[in-house]
RNA sequence: GCGGGUGUGGUGUAGUUUGGUAACACGAAGCCCUGCCACGGCUUUGCCCCGGGUUCAAAUCCCGGCACCCGCACCA
């Protein structure tokens, strides 16, 4: 028999305990969607959340929400209705694929038959209302509903750049042809930080407690990847600003802390033809995967001002800031109110106008009845001025797939062990994204046993730990469906809990166990979760 | 989207060649047993991906669809 490769067990496992399904199966499935069960939403939640702890306690970033169906004006104005589509050439003749760019003189490259053009946009189309129906799309990421609020969040945020704001939620991408399970969903869920700089200070204070930390880096034109500090890429210019920098650290420390293997996991360069229409730099956290090699699981680009600066062409909302620490001297041109008055009368708001939309060092002309007239220094005074530096802020944006991560943690906690020559499976989560932290059980289903452990486990869950109990078959099948899960302790209520108040409690990993006193369980668990 | 392969209880498989409506293991539920690692007994549950065709009869043959896997293409 061939063995099943660690996908398949896994995805076998994932539906079996809750975790992850194929969406909407009774009906055949649909390609590209995948919903999460009990356990696996409660592990999804839990990633999340911790993602919140880096991005939100600790980098102070602030978190909003905006709606998935995003008009179809902004995503014009953003470049994705005419960028993000793929033209493709179909050959009638052998069948291959190609991009249009491809094409020799319009024919297919390989045999030279003829071809059949498509566009294909990669946005889900919608609709908003029932009569009017204004076009729409359902988002391909959730960074423009950031991007469209700048103003208001750049007034809560009190203007101090740089600041940051998140979102996390659902982003949808209509793809020729999902692959690869969870790796490749048309509806996903994305948690992205978009974190506002001025564009000649990307730096970070935490970057010198960073700086040393050694890590696998990717550099566009490399043939392999290096390992690298990152006080060295940034001295060698291969990584572009310390604020990047800083984001490659917290990304790579996320992933680890969640229970990615840390030697799976590296950073590499986008090829500049290989970049997104609004990104002029991007390094990707790719994790390695038993069956699909090297995945892309967050991308950490700088989108510079691209996309702020559509959004003001498009709206006309000032999207500037001030830079108050530098000022520009600046000369400019004052009107002389009563010479100019006197000699031009009716003309004179003209003769204004054209006096304030100049420049110093500028001709001004006017014409009046036809003839072109000079306006010399007799009408404006030249006047030097100190003003603010305005601004468009810069973008990076570290963007996360939080269903490859999902994947990836689970692929890479998976562990299979002998045991009495059967395979036994153990998911060895770290216990802060465990989705139960506690199995609670009766050594025996008698003797009074079954109610002190349901007494346990309610006082557990009052106590904000999700635990389970469960009185079912014998001792060590309810281990094993708990390990199955990651659950990382069980708690055995047994003869002796009657007489002095203790349980055991049995580590996953080790399947060593300690006895606890039942008053003392909630800190003692707290403190190991 | 193209080509190839696959689709049988919740999971993993046998049965498909040669047509006679399904079996095994594990799981799950119930009862009993059970003094710590998938124990055992009894009982129960539950499957031929969907649609059409051929046939007296289809899991089995044919056509179409869907899903999954592999390769090509695509993947901001």
């Amino acid at each position: 028999m061939i063995a099943m490769d660690v996908y398949e067990k896994l995805m076998a496992m994932a539906k079996r305990r809750g975790i992850i399904y194929p969406s909407y199966e009774i009906y055949g499935g649909e390609a590209g969607f995948y919903d999460y069960g009990p356990i696996g939403s409660m592990l999804k939640n839990n990633i999340e959340n911790l993602w919140r702890d880096f991005y939100v306690m600790r980098e102070r970033f602030m978190e909003i929400s905006t709606p998935v169906i995003t008009p179809y004006r902004v995503l014009k104005a953003s470049g994705h209705v005419d960028k993000f589509i793929d033209e493709i050439a179909t050959c009638k003749k052998c069948g291959a694929s190609f991009k249009v760019e491809e094409l020799k003189d319009g024919k297919c490259p390989l045999c030279g038959g003829e071809v059949e053009r498509g566009v294909l946009n990669l946005m889900f189309e919608t609709s908003i209302g029932a009569k009017k129906q204004d076009k729409a799309f359902l988002r391909p990421e959730t960074a423009q509903g950031i991007f469209v609020n700048f103003p208001l969040l750049q007034h809560f945020a009190r203007k101090k750049l740089p600041f940051g704001v998140v979102q996390i939620g659902k982003g949808f991408r209509n793809e020729v042809s999902p692959r690869q399970g969870v790796l490749r969903l048309r509806e996903f869920s994305m948690a992205e930080a978009e974190i506002f700089f001025h564009p000649d200070r990307k730096m970070h204070p935490g970057f010198d407690k960073v700086k040393e930390k050694r890590l696998k880096l990717l550099p566009e034109g490399f043939e392999r990847e290096e390992i690298f500090t990152l006080r060295k890429a940034i001295e060698k210019g291969i990584i572009q600003n310390e604020a990047m920098a800083y984001y490659i650290a917290l990304t790579h420390d996320f992933l680890v802390s969640i229970g990615v293997d840390k030697e799976k996991i590296r950073f590499r360069q986008h090829e500049r033809d290989e970049l997104a229409h609004y990104a002029n730099d991007c390094w990707d956290a790719e994790i390695l995967m038993q069956r699909f090699g090297w995945v892309e699981c967050v991308g950490i680009a700088d989108r510079s001002a691209y996309d702020l600066k559509a959004h003001m062409n498009s709206t006309g909302v000032n999207m500037m800031l001030t830079d108050e620490s530098k000022k520009v001297k600046k000369k400019i041109l004052k009107p002389k109110m009563d010479a100019i008055g006197k000699e031009f009368r009716k003309n004179a708001p003209m003769v204004i106008e054209a006096i304030k939309n100049a420049d110093y060092g500028d001709d001004i002309h006017v014409e009046i009845d036809g003839k072109k007239i000079t306006i010399d220094e007799r009408f404006y005074e030249v006047e030097e001025v100190e003003e603010y530096e305005k601004f468009i802020p810069h973008v990076i944006e570290p963007s996360y797939g939080i269903d490859r991560i999902t994947y990836a943690v689970l692929e890479h906690n998976y562990r299979e062990v002998e045991k009495e020559g059967e395979s036994y499976v153990i998911l060895s989560l770290p216990s802060k994204i465990a989705p139960v932290k506690a199995g609670v059980f009766p050594l025996v289903s008698k003797d009074g046993l079954p109610e002190i452990a349901k007494e346990i486990e309610e006082m557990l869950r009052e106590n904000g730990i999700m635990a389970v109990y469960d009185d079912k078959g014998s001792i060590g099948r309810r281990y094993a469906r708990m390990d199955e899960i990651g659950t990382p302790f069980c708690i055995t209520v047994d003869y002796q809990s009657k007489e002095d108040g203790t349980v055991t409690v049995r580590y996953r990993d080790t399947t060593e166990q300690e006895r606890v006193k039942i008053e003392e369980l909630v800190e003692w668990l707290s403190e190991k979760i």
